[in-house]
DNA sequence: CATTCGCTTTACGTTTACGTAAACTTACCC
DNA sequence: GGGTAAGTTTACGTAAACGTAAAGCGAATG
């Protein structure tokens, strides 16, 4: 019962429709670190994890340097001094925040965006008759 | 009772946290028409509604470019045509569903963030002893 | 054994969203 | 009317996030 628990590079930019010239970026940006087998890299599913928050991140309008902040927050969670924690701490609470801005703008635009939707339908009516 | 019903560049600058180069950048590209006395850009309610528009989709991720594709779909219903209008359609619904992701995202990290701050506070306490 | 296929590094090019500097009007204040 | 504060255009510079091309390695396939 072998499961399927290393990917290549070229598999993981199908998967998620990037190239690899993204997730060797990536990488060189230290978002990434698989392993080798001699020169070629070898992906893990704890990698293919980071490369879905990496996404996320993205897709939420953060930048590579924002979300390698946070992965490295993550990180020093562990071994972390109280100084580090307490640091810690108000960065996830800064993140939160900006979160939290984000679902607002989301809401006033959905409602934007409904209101542009019975705009059309109200004119696609009129064009009807 | 004469209402402040127009700003001056900086103002608007002020207010929303930007320098003028961003904002005369905007009118560049198209996002912002504001009126002109002589040289001076002199910027309506309705202009600075339409900044504090492009800000909110600049914090959702979207593009310049992409802000001001949304901001003519909604300027072409006024007397588009079916097939214009459809495309809007189209287009509206392409965006909800692109927000509904958003939202999903934005849940998803804040279960994350929560996670992460419940590991700090932990870790304060096994500091604390 | 030659080739093809996928992966690799290296490096220069490109787009987006402004920053920054220069050199110039315009408006207002004393 | 001289200065200065705020506005203007023009133009070159820059950082981020890749795209793309070149040139090479390693294995497997016919």
């Amino acid at each position: 019962m072998t499961e399927l628990t290393t990917f290549s590079i070229s598999e993981l930019a199908a998967e998620f429709d990037l190239t690899t010239r993204s997730i060797r970026f990536y990488e060189d940006h230290q978002l990434l670190n698989p392993a080798r087998r001699g020169q070629t890299r070898i992906y893990s599913r704890q990698d293919r994890v980071q490369l879905k928050l990496i996404l996320r991140g993205k897709r939420l309008g953060f930048s590579l340097l924002e979300i390698k902040e946070l992965f490295d927050l993550w990180d020093a969670t562990k071994g972390g001094s109280e100084k580090q924690l307490r640091l810690l701490q108000a960065k996830i609470t800064e993140r939160k925040v900006a979160l939290e801005q984000q679902q607002q703008d989301i809401n006033m635009l959905q409602l934007e965006l409904d209101n542009a939707q019975n705009r059309c339908i109200e004119a696609l009516k009129e064009l009807q008759k």
